[in-house]
RNA sequence: GGGGGCGUAGCUCAGUGGAUAGAGCAGCGGUUUUCUAAACCGUUGGCCGUGGGUUCGAGUCCCACCGCCCCCGCCA
């Protein structure tokens, strides 16, 4: 018999096959299994007591039954869990340390884990949608949250078995580019020549527009003509647009490259400037949308807010808007990328737009009979400075990501080199890198993603508690081990004995863990879940790293105790990789 | 006016309707001739905003109220 890759799910369907075959249950009942508290054991059941409820019956007595039952049919082999019964009726499952012995033997790499996790989205194609900067502007840090929890969801998603298409639904068709190319011909700005900042200079061109622009009539009826003139392909606005375009995306680039980000698509707003008309016809000619007050706009008449709050899709001035595209979009994506999930990572400003475009695209595409896709709104909160406000430089101006980036490298750096002098510069760039840029990632991921949070560089690189640092670590010193035993990670460990000391089997039930953190992760799309898993095993593996010493000289201990080591360097390398944190050899 | 979110230890935050509500920091006290002390161990600290309700069981679900943040017709 194969060791169970997901005991909760293996008891869970024990469970249920006692209770068919037992008096006083019938289909209904739900065994309820989920992980428990240690004192507890691995997983408890908890379906019995709500079940004596509505078969008014005795919670503990039908406990009794349905653990006979286990037991008579030999559902459950012994050797690999026990059972009891406890308190007013739940039902206390405990893993042998046979069990965890044989499943670290045989759950030992990524694959493994990927193979198990695989059947959570296996085949499905989702389009993630997130980062989505505007062009012409510089990212700042209310693009940090979309970026990284969008990178993250997508590689939990490829992990968990799905087909991912990450699109970077890029703004490079606003209403902004008729103000910069008119500041741009006002200034005699010249694009074509070598910048050393062209964005900094878009920047400051805007605003100088923007503020030309503001009080007189003349200027801002210059600066339409410009839009105008763009959107009817005037080839001189049109060869500005692009330059500017190309400037923008060279300075996300390397933003992504720093953050270690990538997309398989690039489909901006303007994209789907040609595809807007085709939404307008049929969700007009569907009875969906509407005239009002000159523009085209849909009403849910069965809902309470949407009834009366319009889903502007066209303005009254005849211009496209988000709403526009974003429906255009959703098309495209079902139709040209075939894809049954569409996932966005936005902030939680624009719920009603998501919940609007939902309802619309349900009703749209129930009306001309295509197939319904799963929308997902995976929504987060604002990042607050230490003031408790949304973030802001001293002087009000959003911080830059690449600022960011930058402060957190130089700060990381300064740590490594007064912790670790001797090593080489290079090497203390290097971990400056994935210590301060993981740092920074992490303190997002492991934040509900539904709350604002405070920002703090004291607390990012304390390197105590819940952060990247701590869990780097862990990392590094299981790797140093292996480096001096002169092994590689996953060797000297098939004499591996059982398992006895209290920190060893802590750390081996924590192992199991990550199967069901996964499972919780995915449920809710919160990376965060993921990430207090891993903490709390760096932590189990701290305990043990400083109660048992592995490099000992009785075979079967040590090949037992590096067992641990690999598995959980394992898991905490796969765990980082999925929330994007790249890991170190030592630091 | 309508809607969303939040309120848990001094601070920052976890907490799937389940058992005695947890962690980190801060405070106090310890651990290193031993694999990285960026670590580990111990300890102090709680009317889970308030009041009702549902439930065998509520920090978690429902209602009301208080406080803070955000959104609500042509920005995204």
């Amino acid at each position: 018999m194969d060791i169970w890759f997901n005991p909760s799910a293996e008891i869970e369907k024990a469970l249920s096959k006692a209770a068919a075959h037992t008096d006083g249950f019938d289909h209904e009942f739900i065994p309820g299994v989920r992980p428990t508290e240690p004192r507890f054991g691995d997983y408890q059941a908890n379906g019995v007591l709500p079940y004596a409820k509505t078969a008014k019956a005795n919670p503990r007595q039908l406990a009794e039954k349905l653990t006979q039952s286990l037991s008579a049919q030999a559902l459950l082999d012994t050797a690999w869990v026990t059972w009891e019964i406890a308190g007013p009726g739940f039902i206390n499952f405990r893993l042998t340390d046979a069990f965890l012995g044989a499943w670290l033997q045989a759950y030992g790499s990524r694959e493994a884990y990927a193979t198990g996790a695989g059947q959570i989205y296996a085949g499905k194609t989702v389009v993630t949608d997130f980062s989505s900067p505007n062009t012409a502007k510089q990212m700042h840090v209310g693009h940090i949250r979309s970026s990284v929890i969008g990178e993250a969801l997508s590689r939990l998603f490829a992990f968990c078995g799905a087909e991912v298409i990450r699109d970077n639904h890029i703004g490079d068709w606003g209403t902004q580019f008729g103000i910069l190319i008119y500041a741009i011909k006002k200034a005699a700005y010249d694009a074509d020549a070598p910048q050393a900042d062209p964005l900094e200079d878009f920047e400051r061109l805007y605003k100088e527009g923007s503020a030309a622009t503001k009080d007189d009539p003349v200027a801002l009826a210059a600066a339409r003509a410009e839009l105008v003139k763009l959107q009817q392909g005037d080839p001189e606005n049109v060869a500005l647009w692009e330059k500017i375009n190309r400037a923008s995306n060279e300075a996300f680039n390397e933003i992504y490259r720093r953050l270690d980000i990538r997309f398989d698509k690039t489909l901006g707003e303007s994209f789907y400037r040609d595809r807007v008309e085709a939404v307008y016809d049929e969700l007009t000619r569907a009875g969906i949308a509407e005239e009002s007050e000159g523009a085209l706009v849909v009403f849910h008449r069965e809902h309470a807010r949407f009834a009366k709050q319009p889903f502007i899709i066209r303005k009254s001035d005849g211009a496209s808007n988000y709403a526009s595209t974003d429906l255009a979009t959703v098309l495209y994506r079902a139709e040209t990328l075939h894809a049954e999930e569409l996932v966005y990572v936005t902030d939680g400003r624009q719920q009603d737009h998501f919940q609007q475009l939902f309802l619309t695209v349900e009703k749209w595409f129930a009306a001309s009979q295509r197939p319904p896709i799963a929308m997902k709104h995976v929504w987060f909160g604002t990042i607050l400075g230490e003031d408790g406000k949304a973030i802001k430089t001293r002087s009000g101006a959003p911080v830059r990501l690449k600022a960011l980036l930058d402060e957190a490298e130089e700060r990381a750096f300064a740590l490594v080199s007064s912790k670790n002098p001797d090593l080489a510069e290079a090497e203390r760039r290097d971990i400056a890198n994935a210590v301060g840029v993981g740092a920074l990632r992490y303190a997002d991921l492991s934040q509900n993603r539904t709350n604002d949070y405070l920002f703090s560089w004291e607390k990012l690189l304390t390197f105590e508690g819940n952060t990247a640092p701590y869990l780097l670590y862990a990392v590094a010193r299981i790797r140093s081990i292996f480096r001096k035993l002169d092994l590689t990670p996953g060797a000297g460990i098939a004499d591996a004995g059982p398992l006895t000391t209290e920190s060893e089997r802590a750390l081996a039930h924590k192992l199991i863990g990550f199967v069901a953190a996964l499972e919780l992760t995915m449920a809710d799309l919160r990376p965060h879940m993921l990430c207090t898993y891993l903490y709390e095993l760096a932590g189990e593996f701290s305990s043990f790293y400083n109660a048992d010493k592995v490099a000992v000289d009785e075979p079967e201990v040590r090949a037992k105790r590096l067992l641990l080591c690999h598995r959980t360097l394992v898991t905490l390398e796969t765990g980082l990789e999925l929330l994007g944190i790249r890991t170190l050899e030592r630091m």
